[in-house]
DNA sequence: GGAATATAATTACTTAGGTAAATAATAGTT
DNA sequence: AACTATTATTTACCTAAGTAATTATATTCC
């Protein structure tokens, strides 16, 4: 029963974004804004399509989050060169605590993968890798 | 790098929603609503909380997509013998569609799964149900 | 029996994500 | 140079799912 697998992924997809958003309460934040100041924490400023290419969703769901995040004051934005693109930019207030906040979530993720071991997760990722290829 | 893992099943997860979605279009449903019809297509009429019990949501969120459904024709509700609970039930013209649709489903399903061997999908299956546990 | 408690469902409000269409700026073509 | 096509972002509108609070019925306990 192939339903079975996609349910499990279902389910422990919003097991996990439950358990981020729970530990990223204490600096009210969501697990969505989480995952786009981790990307410019990465590699820095990046224009909104970088961000949606990158986390694999669409521009307007970018274009959303981003605004939110504005709004609280962890990203700003500033023109490109080229003025249809707009580029994200971690404020100094989310560069100081975003340190603190990656290994919060760092420290939920590996309690929720605690029960397997090391080459069970890798197997896991690479086994997920292959879905819809 | 942990995020990477749950990074990839709220992928997976996301591309299976849409893939369903698609094969769904054409009888007007969205997954979670096909979701609740293929539950009550597996264990006749059920109560609501019976439902959100088994799909591992919270209450409102199967009281919304019930409603829906009632709405487009799929299901109808009675009033239990206690008078709280809502006993949900397939039309007569869900049950005549839903065996098609479950074809068309489990087809999709099937494609998305189809680089991984029969082996490797139980292994996967096994491996998310040790998330979190 | 009646007050307090528990339970099933709902309502109101929030974030997350998608599609389609609109806007504005850029790139290409003739 | 001007028209066309493409591209980056946004707006509007939809489903999905969560929390907190409300409503209505059942249950429990004194």
């Amino acid at each position: 029963m192939k339903s079975l697998l996609f349910h499990e992924i279902h389910q422990k997809s919003r097991l996990s974004i439950k358990e981020v958003n729970d530990a990223l309460k204490e600096f009210e934040l969501y697990s969505s804004q989480w995952s786009i100041l981790f990307c410019l924490k990465q590699f820095g400023a990046m224009t909104q399509k970088e961000i949606w290419q990158y986390l694999n969703v669409e521009a307007p769901t970018v274009t959303r989050t981003i605004a939110r995040l504005e709004e609280s004051g962890w990203v700003f934005r500033e023109e490109g060169h080229d003025k249809r693109a707009r580029i994200v930019h971690l404020t100094p207030f989310a560069e100081q605590n975003s340190p603190e906040i990656e290994k919060r979530i760092q420290h939920v993720e590996e309690e929720m993968v605690s029960s397997l071991s090391e080459e069970e997760q890798d197997q896991l990722l690479s086994l997920l890798k292959k879905i819809g290829q």
